[in-house]
RNA sequence: CGGAGCGUGGUGUAACGGCUAACAUUUCUGUUUUGGGAACAGAAGACUCCGGGUUCGAAUCCCGGCGCUCCGACCA
């Protein structure tokens, strides 16, 4: 994509209503756009890393028999009474409205009555299980204070999973697989070294939850990590019977901030039982699914990057999740007059014109810009790899390349541009 | 929901109760320039969040509302 065709704008300053440093960062490099406190929308260049995210989870948990839904945001009160989950005495972040008619609705901020719903439809026997069934779907919590930019938002994209199994024996072995999955997304979206797979409380199915909880200081939870077996328990549980269930000792455990960017949860039989949702087993007896919940926010995955991977200059994408992968940044020859070929840009315009060939994601500052700010919007974008054509480079036949993370320069011959 | 602070051009800041609300950035024009947000000249952009009140006079003081931020509580 060519910059010139890029609406969005970088800014030198952040707004002061913004404190965290990924809203701070994302706002100035024109990612994300504040609507208001906690609701956030996604720009040409947020929403490009933003589907990245999602797209490597997506794989990740089809890998695992994830089928794929969207369900409706807008919620039946019906589906939320059996589990007495409608109440805003018990649920006090709903955000609730009504049609015309005078009837109750409400805006999803999870979907396991609805889900568990429609599979009352489709699921009557064990020959139907076992099933895993998720969604990408905008989730709608009514935050008595949201904070950290677009980390604990009121409108927010979520990945939740849910899985149905015949016995607790086979949802623990999907447990497990869904587990893995998500170290594997954690490590592919380039958190994986930061992210620990953290004991939380387990509510009335099972002894503990799993949260995946990345370090930083923006983070929201407080952990206690023991590096040697690359686990953490959250500060909720910790107590003598967590260490010794784990085989850990208290001594061994440091204690760190960190940002739930996952989790995932036993449900038992909470929600079949709630609402009927039962099997036929081999026996031709009637008994409840056990099921499981496992949950990814995308926009809080992005933010923790932000919050992560970034320096006083910028954004540092890991590859994986950038927006692009080549940010090719072309200096304009001085030169350049009436009827005179401009070099550097015919140049450039080749490089470019190979990347596109080679389906590299690729970002060409052609702007008439000049070379300070070219370079300082480059750095705040965040791009891996940054290739820089100008008078200078093609002199020698070559164009500088230079890593965003480590800084590192290398000069590579126009030639070699396949 | 408790506590604290703040609302001034798009953005960041300034202005004792008193002149045409200032500066930087931004945007536009032109000249000049091209390896780290260049320089010069000109121009654009604000009913100072909203509504009341005090005053000869309010961005400034008072009351109410709305919004934002921070600390804490909450986060199924």
């Amino acid at each position: 994509m060519k910059q010139s065709h890029l609406f969005t704008k970088t800014r030198r300053e952040a707004p002061k209503d913004e404190v965290s440093k990924n809203a701070q960062l994302l706002i100035r490099a024109g990612f994300i756009h504040k609507e208001m406190a906690g609701v956030y929308s996604f720009l040409p260049l947020g929403l490009r890393t933003l589907n990245k995210i999602v797209g490597i989870i997506r794989e990740e948990i089809n890998v695992i028999g994830g089928e794929e839904v969207y369900l409706a945001s807008l919620q039946d009160k019906k589906n939320w009474v059996p589990t007495n989950r409608w109440d805003d005495a018990v649920v006090d972040n709903w955000f609730k409205t009504h049609l015309k008619n005078g009837t109750e609705l409400g805006l999803g901020f999870t979907h396991e009555e609805p889900l568990t719903a429609i599979m009352k439809d489709h699921i009557r026997s064990f020959r139907d299980l076992p099933r895993a069934v998720y969604q990408f779907q905008t989730k709608f919590r009514n935050e008595e204070r949201a904070k950290s930019g677009i980390m604990r938002a009121r409108e927010f994209l979520m990945k939740d999973l849910y899985s149905f199994n015949v016995d607790q024996k086979v949802h623990i072995n999907f447990y497990e697989q869904a587990k893995q999955a998500y170290v594997k997304i954690f490590e592919r979206i380039g958190l994986g070294a930061k992210t620990y797979i953290t004991f939380a409380s387990g509510g009335s199915f099972a002894k503990y939850s799993h949260e995946f909880q990345t370090l930083t200081e923006a983070g929201e939870d407080t952990i206690y990590i023991h590096e040697g077996k690359k686990i953490a328990v959250n500060k909720e549980v910790l107590n003598d019977e967590v260490l010794k269930d784990l085989g850990i000792s208290r001594s061994d455990l440091v204690e760190k901030k960190a940002s739930e960017v996952g989790n995932i949860f036993s449900l038992g039989t909470k929600f079949s039982d709630a609402l009927g949702l039962v099997f036929k087993d081999v026996d031709g007896i009637n008994k409840p699914v056990i099921m499981g919940c496992y949950g990814i926010g995308p926009g809080r995955v992005m933010g923790t990057i932000a919050e992560v991977y970034s320096d006083e200059k910028g954004l540092i994408w890991p590859e994986s999740v950038a927006p692009f992968i080549v940010h090719l940044i072309a200096l304009s020859n001085k030169k350049a007059v009436e009827g005179v070929e401009d070099q550097v840009k015919k140049v450039a315009d080749e490089i470019y014109a190979k990347f596109i060939k080679r389906g590299v994601e690729i970002l060409y500052d052609d702007r008439d810009a000049t070379a300070g700010e070219k370079f300082s919007d480059s750095d705040l974008i965040g791009i891996p790899t940054r290739y820089v054509v100008s008078e200078k480079t093609i002199a020698n036949g070559e164009v500088e390349m230079k890593d965003r993370k480590t800084g590192k320069v290398e000069m590579v011959k126009i030639s070699d541009f396949k």
